[in-house]
DNA sequence: ACTGAAACGGAAAGCCTTTCCGGAATTATA
DNA sequence: TATAATTCCGGAAAGGCTTTCCGTTTCAGT
């Protein structure tokens, strides 16, 4: 036949196998599935065994793990990026706003582990914290525009901000309680209402309020 | 009547032998230098090399890596309580209280390892924080009411606030600059000076710590 | 000094990670 | 469809680190 293509860019490159590429897949789920309950420790085999392959397949994909842990991690940036858009088409851009928020803050208080990784200094998990920034100010910067655009939100905040006052208020310290993280961030979102005027605009400045003395006695 | 002395409260409680005492010593002193120099999961046998003993004393001390772990963070926090009293005698409060400030937040800062191992979601970490609070609260008490009674520092945080907020600012996140955390923490000590009356008691919004509920007073 | 208990040290066992390569599977070509 | 050229797979084997185990050593108390 002629040619089929030619289409492969030049010549030379081959398509990736499709194998490969269903491997690869399935290494990411599993990896996924065993890290939430296992934790991000957990024996390779156990990896493998889920995704149904070999540990040689795992290591020629990810030579190190923590290549492995930041795949996952970038995953699951992606799906919370790409959840943006649904979300818009299925309420008022206020709500929807809050459900990504909600969504975001589910994704950094549930992953202890990647917090961990992330806390580590390990040079390997360098580009992550940019890569978060990357993808999902974008995402937060259209919900944001768009419940703006409807008078729905108050329009002093910018997506990074936001995001990183998310990221640092959910990684939770361990004494106290889980949930901790939603509420402050339940907080910041009503703030943000227009409907809301009683106060000053949350961490544009701290503004005053009751008295923090509470030196419990 | 095998009796004996009854010295050792009541009885059967022999001391403590000394060269297990020396040791436990030296393998925490180890564990503190190999913890700072290779991560916290540097091989036990380089713990073991430079304090001097077997693997065999490490792991009949420690049975587990994270109680060394644990171990070592105590240690540090309990130096770092220590440390209150010698700047209360040479330095004026609120110099005092800034240096022990500074300590801290080094401690927090540089102690990456520490950070993650914390947000590992490791039970075996579960008591630490309520340890620091518990050891720092009062010695940080103690040089905020100095300050107060001396009148260089302004009365309205409570030092689980103040320790609070320094812990969470100082926990690096990767991206930012290294001593973005010891600046806010300047910024902070800085407000509560009664020197300066530009702006309102900061952190008094939006941070407060525990279980927020108690709105009613 | 003597004795029994406590602690030591390091060899050995066990588990994981990481490498390696013969063979299977897939793509491209005819 | 058949064949050749690649790519990828799987799991055995190697290497390293952790953890156990037990004979020996050291110490506290008489």
């Amino acid at each position: 036949m002629p040619e089929t293509t030619g289409s492969r860019a030049s010549m030379g490159t081959r398509r990736k196998r499709t194998d490969a590429q269903r491997n690869l897949e399935s290494l990411l789920e599993a990896a996924k599935a065993v890290f939430m309950t296992s934790g991000v420790d957990a024996p390779a085999k156990e990896i493998t065994d889920l995704a149904g392959v070999g540990v040689g397949t795992l290591y020629r994909h990810f030579p190190q793990r923590s290549h492995l842990i930041k795949a996952v991690i970038e995953r699951e940036i992606d799906a919370c990026a790409d959840a943006g858009p649904a979300l818009a088409a299925e309420h008022t851009p206020a709500t929807a706003l809050a459900r990504w928020l909600d969504r975001l803050t589910e994704f950094v208080a549930t992953k202890r582990g990647f917090a961990a990784a992330l806390h580590s200094g390990d040079p390997a998990y360098d580009g992550l914290s940019a890569y978060l920034m990357e993808k999902l100010a974008p995402a937060l910067g259209s919900l944001l525009d768009t419940a703006v655009a409807a008078g729905e939100i108050r329009p002093e905040v910018s997506p990074q901000d936001l995001l990183y006052a998310v990221a640092k208020l959910c990684t939770p310290l361990p004494t106290e309680e889980p949930d901790h993280g939603r509420r402050m961030v339940t907080l910041i979102v009503d703030g943000l209402r227009t409907g809301n005027t009683s106060a000053a605009p949350p961490f544009a400045n701290p503004g005053r309020s009751g008295p923090v003395a509470d030196r419990r006695e």
